[in-house]
DNA sequence: GCCACCGGTGGC
DNA sequence: GCCACCGGTGGC
């Protein structure tokens, strides 16, 4: 029962999201074919850059001369998720939501195993001390991180400082990301 | 009535 | 000035 409410979760999340991160040499995007692999490689991918052909175990030929999974002509919202983010803990659910309005960029939320939504720090502190199953699980605040993306379309940030150019390495490879 | 979404603001 | 947090509410 549980286990389908959670396969339903995942499959709803799924349609809703792609995951992508950028090659660390050619800056070029990436499609990351599930999340779990998406989540381990952003967690690790300040020690652990990641390339083209790390892709190839799930594109035999692919390399940095195939041309890019996403550009940032296209008309979806793309975001660079902050690097160094844990993975959440098994069976808890990292979601990300673009805003498409307004003057905040994204929210972030983490779904429990038991699907209840929770918004910030305090409110999962709060959680966890009302479920102590789940920190006898091991389930630690600092597995949390509410750091929100940032923009990968300059012209959204109203509010961040009219970043002084930059024109030509719009993208830095320090970043994994995420495209909705 | 619920909840996804957005806005306001307090604390830094 | 920024952003984490949470209140309010419109749409279902």
């Amino acid at each position: 029962m549980e286990r389908d409410q959670d396969a339903h979760l995942k499959k709803k999340v799924a349609d809703e999201m792609e995951f992508a991160v950028q090659c660390s040499k050619c800056f070029k995007w990436r499609y990351i074919p599930t999340e779990e692999r998406y989540e381990k490689i952003r967690e690790h991918l300040l020690e652990c850059p990641f390339y083209c052909e790390d892709a190839r175990e799930w594109r035999p030929s692919i390399s940095c001369n195939d041309i890019p999974d996403i550009t940032q002509k296209e008309k979806k919202l793309s975001a660079f998720d902050k690097p160094g983010i844990p993975q959440p803990p098994s069976g808890w659910k990292r979601i990300v939501k673009v805003r498409t309005r307004g003057t905040i960029f994204a929210d972030v939320y983490y779904d429990s195993p038991n699907e209840k939504r929770l918004r910030s720090i305090p409110e999962v502190e709060r959680y966890l001390k009302q479920h102590s199953e789940y920190a006898s699980q091991g389930v630690k605040l600092k597995k949390f991180s509410f750091k929100t993306p940032r923009s990968l379309q300059q012209d959204y940030a109203k509010k961040r400082s009219p970043t002084p150019p930059t024109p030509s390495d719009d993208i830095n490879g320090d970043n994994a990301g995420m495209s909705m």
